[in-house]
DNA sequence: AGCACGCCGACT
DNA sequence: GTCGGCGTGCTC
């Protein structure tokens, strides 16, 4: 009987491939192994055993195995169950979910190269052009990618000459496959053995006395080694001031022998781990009760205004589980993953913690993937954006969803659309860990299950340190130009308090939901306003850069100062962003140093970090943003924050803008005063009757949940119904119609007297991006429907649809939960 | 997803 | 005539 093994590959292929191998190889492989296996003509894929069985394939002839890549399983068989469930429930391969959860460097891909063959004794003139350039090319280097031999021949398509090469036997090639992560190595240095008794030792100093340069290395050795420490080269150069060549000279006498040992990329800074801080009777009370219910429920919701100290509750919670030998999950969104909150949780737990995200170089993540599936000491507590709670754990049991509302924990763009928070407390369920939602503003969707009954439910409802929440003020300005108080988009109001708080040496915080100069610029003559060729979106203007950007595709273009359609000079501006907020800020403050946050000044690795540690020392006074102020950042000395207008927010064209304009903006307001003062805040808005602005400023939570869950349950939308969003997407604008229109036809034909609502198709905000149309169809589903068959029926239409070739090349999606 | 195969327009 | 354009089909 053969041996078999189905193999996930990293691709968003349906099916699980089945491989050939020998009896001692399925010795060997048991779930969760990376093997290299040939997939396709000539490609090697890293995949990764699912199975081995000894059921052969009739339709095909399998392929073996090319190589076992590890000699334990990468992944557990935990993993494999969790990423079972994300792959049913997003509607994506597994193949996805693999692609997703292995760091990069895991993941080999093979590459051709092309080999010279020695034993080619043929005619050199019976080559034609190209084919002589490779062999010449092979003469001095005899190995080439084939991307080198590309750009050799200039030609494109390179495979027709190769195969033309290998039928006269000037060349071969081989599929070269080749491990990535490489640890790092650090070079030590020590005494040779043979040296190590006393006698032989002083005799050896003695030896040296004309070499006093070395006699000094070897007595600096002996000073840094006491104890038994080891000692790098480095260490060593360092205390004694010694050259490499006098280590080098001793090394070549082999009195001293050196030595690599792999070391960790992220390393610990020392210190001792602290006590965690004793908790104010608040924290307490939450704490007690979160203990109580962790004994009914999986899930518990920590519901605690901004600023309340939830952290702590958490750090307490992650030294009992830590006391109970398990392992900790703690997610938060990407940004609010800062510097500040890494070293806080350093400082208590030492090099327990482990931090995952996607900032960090794909070797570090490869070494906190190790320590996890170790299980040992270090990463026992896994920090992390949402990635990481697709790590290999085996004895979760605790995880904390920190700033449990965003939305970003949700993956939008490649497969697997999973929402972290959700995706984590199955993680939960499977581990039969508890899980601990935080925020300070909790989704409508969490809440609504803390109501019920199905999470449970605590509360802080004050202030760290008693500290009043802050003050929230609407200020009107249509009313504002209308009276002309306004200077530029800075209402007399906000500019008052600027003032007042910048003479009290406070710091200032302002908020614009938008990045660039201004994101449209029209003719005055004829109206014409610059669009993206690409997209079907207007450009932005940046005026740093003076350029017109495209923020869906990046294309860029000069500024225009005429117009392109009719020629005239005269264009104006339309909406603004935080680079002309900036600019104007520079004019009404002139002594005031100002930053700016966006993504445009946040680019590369700690960008991000950079501008927090700049205000955080105070180089500057007033700091404007986009979203990403408002997350994180924890500074004592903000006691104002402005939001310039809040009515972009409001009119998002999304059944949640009200929900999420009430949390972004309870968020910046709690940026403000964080110590002893009261903060201030300034919502700029041409409607302050807005009902979400007034219970903004009047911090009615609880109101605005009742308010939006009537809404919700009246339109029919999340917690009272799922949302499944099918994405139509393609080059052809009628075909993406036509499928569409098709596939909306079939859906509302098979949920006849379901209760399932089809919606659409219809065009988003943004139809054309990267001139590729979309379109959407929304699924409403009702309890009482059953999510499972619905995913079924959509598939099945899904499959149908593939099979008519007028809509190839339209491309379908399925986003579940796709809010 | 890649990538080869295959059939059509523009040029060394 | 060839090169490269993209539509189509398959990968154990």
């Amino acid at each position: 009987m053969s041996w078999f093994t189905d193999v996930i590959l990293p691709i968003p292929l349906a099916n699980t491939f089945t491989y050939e191998i020998t009896e001692e190889q399925a010795s060997l492989l048991k779930p969760g192994f990376r093997v290299a296996v040939p997939f396709g003509k000539n490609k090697v894929y890293t995949g990764l055993v699912y199975k081995v069985h000894q059921i052969q394939p009739e339709r095909y002839e399998a392929k073996p195995v090319d190589q076992i890549l590890d000699d334990t399983p990468l992944v557990t068989g935990q993993q494999l169950r969790h990423w079972e469930w994300i792959s049913e429930y997003y509607m994506c391969t597994l193949g996805e979910v693999f692609r997703a959860a292995i760091p990069p460097a895991l993941l080999l891909e093979s590459e051709t190269l092309v080999v010279r063959r020695d034993d080619y004794s043929g005619n050199e003139s019976a080559l034609k052009d190209d084919e002589w350039l490779v062999y010449e090319a092979l003469q001095h280097q005899s190995v080439l990618k084939v991307q080198e031999v590309s750009s050799i021949i200039d030609r494109k398509h390179v495979l027709p000459v190769l195969k033309r090469l290998i039928d006269k036997g000037v060349i071969h090639v081989q599929e070269e496959v080749y491990e990535q992560y490489k640890p790092k190595l650090v070079r030590y240095i020590r005494l040779k053995k043979e040296y190590e008794a006393d006698e032989v030792l002083a005799g050896l100093l003695d030896e040296l006395g004309r070499a006093p340069k070395q006699k000094e290395a070897l007595l600096h050795l002996f000073q840094l080694s006491a104890g038994g420490a080891l000692v790098t080269v480095k260490k060593l150069k360092e205390a004694s001031g010694i050259n490499s060549s006098v280590i080098k000279t001793l090394i070549d006498k082999e009195i001293l022998e050196d030595y690599h040992l792999k070391q960790d990329r992220i390393q610990h800074e020392g210190q001792e781990e602290k006590d965690s801080k004793q908790l104010n009777p608040y924290q307490e009370k939450a704490l007690v009760s979160i203990r109580e219910q962790f004994e009914e429920k999986d899930v518990v919701l920590l519901h605690g205004v901004t600023a309340s100290g939830k952290t702590e509750v958490y750090v307490k919670l992650i030294e009992e589980a830590l006391e109970r030998g398990e392992q900790v999950l703690y997610l938060l969104p990407e940004i609010a993953l800062t510097t500040q909150l890494i070293s806080r949780l350093k400082d208590y737990f030492g090099e327990k913690v482990g931090v995952y995200h996607s900032r960090y170089s794909v070797n570090e993540r490869v070494e906190i993937w190790g320590h996890i599936l170790d299980a040992g000491e270090k990463a026992r507590v896994v920090l992390g954006a949402r990635s990481a709670m697709l790590l290999p754990f085996s004895n979760l049991g605790l995880v904390i969803v920190d700033e449990e509302h965003e939305v970003s924990f949700k993956q939008f763009d490649p497969a697997p659309r999973y929402h972290a928070r959700d995706a984590a407390i199955v993680l939960g369920m499977q581990h039969g860990a508890k899980v601990l939602l935080g925020s300070a503003t909790p989704s409508l969707e969490t809440y609504y299950n803390a109501g019920t009954g199905k999470y449970g439910l605590a509360e802080i409802t004050r202030r760290h340190g008693d500290v009043l929440m802050p003050d929230i003020e609407l200020v009107d300005i249509k009313d504002k130009y209308r009276k002309k108080r306004m200077q530029g988009h800075f209402s007399d109001r906000l500019l008052e308090e600027m003032q007042e708080c910048l003479e009290e040496k406070g710091q200032i915080i302002l908020f614009q939901n938008r990045r660039g100069f201004a994101p449209i610029l029209e003719c005055n003559t004829c109206g014409h306003a610059p669009q993206c060729p690409n997209c079907d979106v207007s450009l932005t203007y940046h005026k740093y850069k003076n350029q017109l950007r495209c923020h869906y595709c990046g294309y860029h273009m000069a500024m225009q100062l005429s117009c392109l359609a009719c020629g005239s000079s005269e264009t104006d501006t339309k909406g603004f962003g935080t680079e002309q907020v900036e600019v104007e800020l520079k004019e009404l403050f002139p002594d005031h140093q100002i930053g700016r946050m966006d993504s445009d000044t946040t680019r590369g690795k700690h960008g991000h970090e950079k501008i927090i540690t700049k205000f955080e020392q105070r180089e500057f006074d007033i700091l404007i943003g986009t979203q990403m102020v408002t997350k994180g950042l924890d500074f004592a000395n903000v006691k104002l924050v402005g939001v310039l207008q809040a009515d972009s927010l409001l009119n998002y064209p999304d059944f949640r803008a009200h929900e999420r304009t009430y949390q972004l903006l309870q968020q910046v307001a709690g940026r403000a005063g964080r110590s002893k003062e009261r903060g201030k805040v300034i919502i700029q808005t041409y409607d302050p009757l807005h009902q979400i602005l007034q219970q903004t400023s009047m911090n009615q939570y609880h109101d605005m949940v009742g308010d939006q869950l009537n809404e919700r349950r009246l339109f029919h939308y999340p917690p009272f119904y799922r949302l499944i969003k099918i994405v139509f997407r393609g080059r052809d604008y009628n075909r993406v119609n036509e499928g569409s229109e098709w596939y909306a036809k079939g859906l509302r034909n098979s949920f006849k007297g379901t209760g399932v609502e089809v919606l659409g198709p219809e065009f988003p905000p943004v139809s054309r991006i990267r001139n590729q149309y979309h379109k959407h169809i929304i699924v409403k589903i009702p309890q009482k429907a059953g999510l499972k068959q619905v995913k079924a029926r959509l598939k099945k239409i899904g499959n149908s649809y593939e099979a008519i070739a007028n809509f190839r090349n339209v491309r379908i999606i399925f986003n579940v939960d796709n809010y």
